[in-house]
DNA sequence: TGTACATCAGTGAACGCGCGTTCACTGATGTAC
DNA sequence: TGTACATCAGTGAACGCGCGTTCACTGATGTAC
């Protein structure tokens, strides 16, 4: 991303140029998402919030997909940013997973509507390089910590997969949980979302048990 | 609900009176998102679907969202019944667990929009009671087998809703993962949302630690 | 059994809405000379 | 340093769209007598 343009010479915008549009309406499209949802956001709106013209966004978004990833994006740099604050209060390494699982449920709650925009279907596998590679960076902390906690057992990289893949849906099924309002008296008793999340992931695991057939 | 009024004596639908249409908009709805998903859902197209007038679905719903809560509550049928069903594969309680999680996951890889219809956040705890009771029997069967696998422990009810909250957000993060399409490769590799599912739960759980202070 | 009538479940037109996107345009900017 | 000019980032009007919802209405149905 190229320094804006004439950042140096005015800071605010003349009637032309405002000089930073493309971040400006990264932010303010962030803004509606967090506050009243992905279905509150239209260009147009976005467009309003600096006081642009509705047609000014096309000079720097081929369409409205093309807004959402880049949002979508900014919201994964800030998961990342929760898991490495929350990384600090862990002392070893099973701490330092529970730490980036009470991180991401905090982040979900602190971020529902973003949160779901992320990763509803709106966007995919099939978006821009930089959505995919920032995506990949908060999974990969939770790969590479899962290897750490296997020790020899790492050797077998599905053991990898699947322990990173558990450690994942767990703290995501919570989160979607609290997200979509489905846990809130349990919500309130345990006073916070992080508080929650750390008294569960920390309580006995799911009893299960093979099938047959 | 009452027998259709005129059904015994004409099935085709006349001119006027259709003789069932509040089920027959459920159901064309329902199909609506299930092959398009929820934003593809209006009064309108589900009234086109039938072949009866746009306004014709406001003799039956107040507005939009009770056709939602309607199909919502058809959904939370059908997922009870996958339970119901995958339960048969056991022979022991954990393993009954394991069947419960595999129906869950099952279900919502099945039916992915409607899965998202369920359990987003168009509906909530504040919906009509037929939602709210339908909506919970799926979860008891999760409480109740929690509590007879916890034997001894389960006298503490907070250890029951702690197990039960845990195999919840498992199987939920695990089903929204999939739904989302953030698990293309796992899955094709497994072979079927149900072997992942089985998979993953009878792998080794998260190892975590309490974080410090 | 026949009929008058209230009730009910439909119709079709209309309303206002906000949206994504395109278009011809214009004003500001930076650069080559 | 001054100027011509290409480029670029905006403007404002317009398009077509499908939607939720309301309204006055009408045709079918079931029932009281």
């Amino acid at each position: 991303m190229p320094p804006p343009r004439n950042q140096k010479t005015s800071k605010k915008r003349t009637a032309y140029h405002h000089g930073d549009l493309r971040r400006a309406l990264v932010e303010a499209g962030l803004a509606i998402v967090d506050q009243d949802g992905i279905d509150a956001l239209s260009l147009r709106n976005a467009a309003r919030k600096i006081g642009v013209s509705q047609a000014a966004p096309y000079a720097h978004f081929k369409n409205k997909h093309a807004i959402l990833e880049a949002i979508g994006t900014v919201g994964f740099n800030m998961l990342s940013d929760y898991m490495r604050r929350f990384e600090k209060k862990a002392r070893d390494l099973p701490s330092t997973l529970t730490a980036y699982g009470v991180a991401y449920v905090s982040f979900a709650a602190d971020h529902p509507h973003l949160f779901k925009l992320m990763f509803g279907a709106e966007l995919s596998q099939r978006d821009s390089e930089e959505f995919i590679v920032t995506a990949a960076k908060a999974y990969e902390m939770i790969v590479d910590i899962s290897r750490d906690l296997l020790g020899e057992d790492a050797a077998d990289e599905s053991h990898v997969s699947l322990h990173a893949m558990y450690s994942w849906s767990v703290v995501h099924g919570l989160a979607n949980l609290i997200v979509d309002g489905k846990l809130n008296e349990p919500l309130t008793e345990a006073g916070s979302a992080a508080a929650l999340a750390e008294q569960m992931l920390t309580s006995r695991p799911p009893i299960v048990g093979p099938l047959k057939g």
